[in-house]
DNA sequence: ACTATATATGAATAGCATTTCATATGAAAT
DNA sequence: ATTTCATATGAAATGCTATTCATATATAGT
């Protein structure tokens, strides 16, 4: 296992801005400005976060006059999402009932 | 999606101690020291870590006389792991090499 | 060329997670 | 009961990441 690379993809995901991005993602395609508008959050700040999200090829992006559109790599994305949300369901809501989280 | 969820499923692992906790117990089920030792870690700080990774259900564990044997949640963490392996290689190495990173 | 719109970027601050250190707890042996 | 080994835990300090704010760049239209 190479630590860095696996730390800084997990560390990407790892935002609660970052995750929403993704969620709002799987709908459809998106620029910037429809980014922030659903998400209502600045632009600077989803700025910053599409760009760590692109440079970890968890999204693509193609020009669109003078937008920019962002879409998901579903390639990683889907599975992924599928697998930690078997895992979320399988343990963590039953622990969270119990603590009363 | 539930973001919060996810969330503290990605920070979990999002961490070089934990990751390499993790690392060390694909070979096979160890105690606190037996990690610690692996990893060149202190102690207090291998326990903190382990704590996060079974609150997750990442890690099970087991008392065995004053030892605490750790083991991976292999359900989850194999498949995973080969899928941000993939991730990983397809697109990560390849611009780390480019950026002369 | 100028203006407006869309997005990106740099740097300082704010906010949060991790480590560290001291100490507590637990379990077995004497 | 006490000592020793193994692990856990609380709180302070350290370190790191995210957000913010100001500003730059890019593209298209007039």
């Amino acid at each position: 296992m190479k630590c860095h690379s696996f730390n800084v993809f997990f560390e990407t995901i790892a935002n609660k801005t970052r995750l929403k991005i993704l969620e709002t993602l799987q709908d459809k395609p998106k620029s910037v400005t429809e980014i922030c508008n659903a998400l209502k959050e600045e632009q600077s700040k989803i700025s910053h976060n599409l760009k760590c999200l692109a440079d970890c090829h968890f999204l693509d992006v193609k020009k669109q006059g003078k937008k920019r559109i962002y879409s998901l790599n579903k390639e990683t994305m889907v599975p992924l999402m599928k697998l930690v949300s078997r895992h979320v369901a399988r343990y963590c809501c039953k622990d969270c009932k119990a603590r009363g989280k």
